[in-house]
Formats: C-alpha cells, sequence, structure tokens
DNA sequence: CGTTGGATTGGCT
DNA sequence: GCCAATCCAACGC
C-alpha cells in the first residue's frame, strides 16, 4: 500500500547523506503536457554536499548550478557528456550546496510511455541510469527549479520507504574527486539498479560497504 | 580563446 | 570490457 502523498519541505531540507538512502523505495512521478502521469520508485541515489570537490556546488555559484545553492525541495537538472541530463532533488538550505542526484528507478506506471521515449521494450532498460531516467520521463532543462514539493509536472510520493537492510552503500558512480566517500545508495539485488561503471562496484556485489 | 574532461550511454569487440 | 559520441563548463594562457 502505497502512499501518494508528498514528501514535505522538510524531508529535503537536511544532509543530502540523510536523504538520498531515504528516497530509495519513494515514488518520482512525472506529469507531461498531455496529462499522462509516470512514475517510477527510486532504487538507487547519490549524494552530494558543502565541501564535496566532486559536486558542481564544490566552486562558486553560477547560472549553472544557482539551483543546488537555493531552498530544499527543488529539481535541479543539468546537461552532460553533450548527450544526457540529470535529475538531482535539492537539499539542506539556501546557501548551502547539496542534493541528491537520481540514478535508477523501477517503472511503475506509464511504462509504455517510457518504452516510446527510450526506444527499448525490456523494463529494466528503461529507468536503470542517470541519464536514462530522464530520457524516459521526459526531464530536461525545463524543469530545473521546479518545486517538488508544490509543483505539478513533477514531485515526488511518499511510497514505501525501503528498509535500512535493504539498502546498500558504496563509493559514487563516475566520479574521480571525492572518490573515498560512500554516498552511493541502492536497494540491494533490485534489478533497476544500474549497472554502474569501471572502477565503480559491481551491480550485485559492491564492496559490501554497510547495509 | 583554446583545451580538457565530465555525477553517461550504447554499440562493438 | 572498451571506446566513441557530443557539447558545455571550468580553467589555463
Amino acid at each position: 500500500m502505497t502512499t501518494r502523498a508528498r514528501l514535505p519541505r522538510r524531508f529535503f531540507a537536511r544532509p543530502a547523506v540523510e536523504v538520498a538512502p531515504e528516497l530509495l523505495g519513494r515514488v518520482l512521478a512525472r506529469r507531461l503536457d498531455d496529462g499522462n502521469v509516470l512514475r517510477g520508485r527510486i532504487v538507487e541515489a547519490e549524494a552530494y554536499e558543502p565541501g564535496d570537490p566532486a559536486s558542481h556546488g564544490f566552486r562558486r555559484r553560477t547560472a549553472r548550478n544557482d539551483v543546488m545553492f537555493g531552498p530544499p525541495g527543488r529539481l535541479y537538472v543539468y546537461f552532460t557528456y553533450g548527450n544526457h541530463w540529470m535529475a538531482n532533488v535539492v537539499t539542506r538550505g539556501e546557501g548551502e550546496p547539496s542534493a541528491v542526484l537520481l540514478r535508477a528507478l523501477e517503472p511503475i506506471t506509464g511504462s509504455d510511455e517510457m518504452r516510446l521515449r527510450r526506444r527499448k521494450d525490456r523494463a529494466r532498460d528503461l529507468c536503470d541510469g542517470p541519464g536514462k531516467l530522464c530520457q524516459a520521463l521526459g526531464i530536461d532543462a525545463d524543469l530545473s527549479a521546479e518545486d517538488l514539493v508544490r509543483g505539478s509536472r513533477i514531485w515526488i510520493e511518499g511510497g514505501i520507504p525501503a528498509s535500512p537492510e535493504a539498502v546498500a552503500r558504496g563509493i559514487r558512480v563516475g566520479v574521480s574527486a571525492g572518490a573515498d566517500r560512500d554516498w552511493r545508495f541502492w536497494i540491494r539485488d533490485d534489478p533497476s539498479v544500474s549497472r554502474g561503471r569501471p572502477g565503480a562496484p559491481a551491480r550485485r556485489h559492491p564492496a559490501r560497504s554497510s547495509a
């Protein structure tokens, strides 16, 4: 029995390392312009904190990273590698650049629409990566700074929080600076978790850090 | 102003 | 497993 009530502002107004694991099991919901609502269960997320050399907020505040410095509970979307959009949830408070990167979802509703956008058939191929989930849900710069608490185009529902025993953690994917921090969280053995990259823990048996 | 490399993906070996 | 694609932000000169 999942709850569709949205997560409140106070949920996001905390350190990203606290918010990230607690986002697992929650539901990212996206209402398209045609009214169709797409939903996915969050199964993987990474924290980026103030003073974190891997974070976009590590340097000065710029037009690109501005949303990270703003109030919590908003969506921060950026473009990278020439092709991909990344969706983040802003945490902490004003002037404290921090966010949680949404890395993978398990499609719940609207998977047919996701298949069209992704041009893939298998459910596990729709949202098993940060760029993929943005393509599947139609997330781009137009949604950056959108308020997840009050906005009508994208929000996060309570869902069913993952039990602490089901949560695994390890180093973040694709970062060089700050690679020592175990700030990537995912639901153990979930088939929708991204397969990671070279140098990152393998999907099924990551460095078994904690649980 | 030129260079470097990235919070990635998908296709090929 | 390896690597090209693709472009923009950051940084050096």
